[in-house]
DNA sequence: GTCCAGGGCCGTT
DNA sequence: AACGGCCATGGA
């Protein structure tokens, strides 16, 4: 019996249940009439190599200045960016790839994010790619949780997951995507059911990540403890 | 004081 | 293709 992504997923669904992301505030955007796809896309920039508290005191302050909007993003000085989202960290260049990606937004779909979002998965992929400071885990992220496109999003801590659990896959951000979604639709092909899968898969393996497996993983306390050769080497 | 967090870019090998 | 230096704050 080898452990397979799809097991894994049903064994963290089970013990931690649904998670319900991405985090973002539906009252602010019901209210201000703005679109909350905008800010989980700024909330994937900010995020970059950066704990999530301070992702969200600079979303804060971009809330407060009412800022969390493409029109007004493309329009503020990146100078003024720069020092609202101070708290998220790298801020300078944070603050230039969030005006930039405001900027094309207005431009090429005149801010509507629904004319973006509307295409094949692979054209929005390459799109996102093509923007300075969007990697492949900050396209996905964006596809998957902004744009409900069944794309599997691999973090650092999926990385951490696949060097200690024996998964059949290399360690690669595109061997790994391509595994986890081909193991997930051999189970699944629908492709509303692909997007919660991997929309709580991810988020499952982030909370997982964040207090078991951590750089010093907690494996006393770990569900799959028996199957890992990492826990093996640490009790 | 040290370590770390929901990466990506750019230059070098 | 793969790797190292760099970007920076705030909490543990």
């Amino acid at each position: 019996m080898t452990e397979t992504p799809y097991t894994l997923y049903k064994k963290l669904f089970k013990h931690y249940n649904k998670q319900n992301w991405w985090p973002v505030d539906k009252k602010y955007h019901e209210e201000n009439k703005t679109d909350p796809r905008f800010e989980i896309i700024i909330g994937a920039i900010l995020t970059q190599n950066t704990a999530w508290s301070n992702v969200e005191k600079a979303l804060l302050n971009l809330k407060s200045k009412k800022l969390l909007e493409i029109k007004k993003i493309s329009k503020t000085p990146v100078e003024n960016i720069a020092g609202l989202i101070r708290p998220s960290g790298y801020y300078n260049q944070k603050a230039v790839r969030v005006k930039n990606i405001a900027e094309h937004f207005k431009q090429k779909y005149n801010m509507d994010l629904n004319r973006f979002f509307n295409r094949k998965t692979e054209t929005i992929r390459k799109e996102l790619l093509s923007l300075k400071g969007v990697g492949p885990e900050t396209a996905d992220s964006i596809l998957l949780y902004a744009g409900n496109q069944p794309i599997f999003v691999v973090d650092a801590y999926t990385k951490r997951l696949c060097e200690r659990i024996p998964l059949n896959t290399k360690i690669s951000y595109e061997h790994i995507q391509h595994y986890f979604q081909k193991e997930i639709t051999k189970k699944h092909s629908n492709s509303e059911e692909l997007v919660q899968i991997y929309n709580e898969f991810h988020a499952l393996i982030v909370v997982f990540a964040k207090n078991i497996c951590k750089k010093k993983p907690k494996c006393q306390e770990c569900i799959i403890k028996k199957i890992c050769n990492f826990s093996k080497k640490t009790i």
